[in-house]
DNA sequence: GAAAAATACGAGCATTTACTCGTGTTTGTC
DNA sequence: GACAAACACGAGTAAATGCTCGTATTTTTC
């Protein structure tokens, strides 16, 4: 198996402008449509230089899940912690949801990717990866907050809620800017909907 | 414009065949990887018959979307009525559900035609008409059932509403025969939760 | 039963596209 | 400054694939 070459910082910058490049361009034209001479040139280099870097279109494909993966992590331990735990129901799914939406709207490549349906295998190891980051997350959440809640049913409520917030989320970041609000309100009342009977 | 020849008997066999061929297929490896001339050799037909029939890839494709969205409607018109509109809110969700879960157990193809993300532009608008054909049945429910709803409101429900089925009804035909019970359960949950503080 | 229309074949064309490779340039190391 | 390693180029290749077209057979029409 051939080794890695050492990066030198040229070589990380152009990592980075290449990633950069194909989240422009799978937000477009997404996944399966996207090639990789559009973003070798989207980042201004030759196809050649693409695959000194990456070894085919899935390996950028996967550098950009794990981009993803890092700053919706790093949002939600900024934005979030577990002394929320006993807010109000709708306000702690309020802070949950937040930071979430944050990331989704600044990076619109990643929904190309994860919301495309037909990935190559290779993919969807990251995205279940990161499904179920969330999904463990949600249900530490729900575990700190009804500690009488049978673990079975609250992974499975923990999947549900992950899964109303994957589809919704959809709509919230396509909707244009005014009408924002009014989707997280209600993808908002979906949550709390489903989980409020779980209290008590 | 070239004119539509007049089918045959046996030309409406071969197009069934084609569109049962391409249902297989499409769900063995999604919209984007399945080739026509696999859905001709899987439909016991040589490719130039297969474009005898239809002019292209998408075309196959919204016959079966077509014929999909046929199904579907008659399903429910079979099994719902709006009698029903009375029954407490989780028999009526129930009654809903039911049908609509039973054609995508028996219709595999669909679903990867329809949670594709990346389809081409032809194909959105079939997609969509589905989906909001779908939204307005419920969305006509609502109003029969809540007749001092805000039309606004309501429109926003039912949205909401089928966004959550469609996320959750993936999960439902995915899983294995045994758990799809209780998927459906937690489907009803989600949408009881969502659509109960509406009522009163 | 003959002409016309519809159906059927399948080799192969045209295009797209992921990826390579020979060559030249820049960067780091001693 | 010399040598190697990393970076960069971009024309070109091989494979995949949607689709065509010349030809042959079956069905309908009269």
């Amino acid at each position: 198996m051939p080794e890695e070459p050492r990066r030198q910082a040229r070589g990380q910058r152009r990592m980075e402008q290449l990633t950069d490049a194909a989240a422009v361009v799978f937000a477009e034209v997404g996944y399966a449509k996207a090639t990789t001479n559009a973003i070798a040139k989207r980042a201004g280099v030759s196809p050649g230089t693409l695959y000194q870097f990456f070894a085919n279109k899935e390996a950028l494909a996967e550098a950009l899940a794990e981009r993803y993966r890092d700053e919706l992590k790093a949002a939600h331990e900024k934005a979030f912690d577990l002394s929320m735990v006993d807010l109000p129901l709708p306000e702690l799914v309020d802070r949950m949801i937040r930071p979430m939406v944050e990331v989704n709207l600044a990076n619109p490549g990643f929904k190309a990717l994860f919301t495309s349906g037909d990935l190559p295998d290779r993919l969807t190891a990251p995205t279940q990866a990161l499904h179920q980051a969330v999904t463990g997350r949600v249900a530490e959440v729900l575990a700190a907050r009804i500690p009488g809640l049978p673990p079975t049913q609250r992974d499975t409520a923990a999947a549900v809620a992950t899964q109303i917030f994957a589809a919704l989320l959809g709509t919230v970041v396509t909707a244009p800017a005014p009408d924002r609000d009014r989707w997280i309100t209600e993808l908002n009342k979906a949550l709390v909907g489903y989980l409020s009977p779980l209290e008590s």
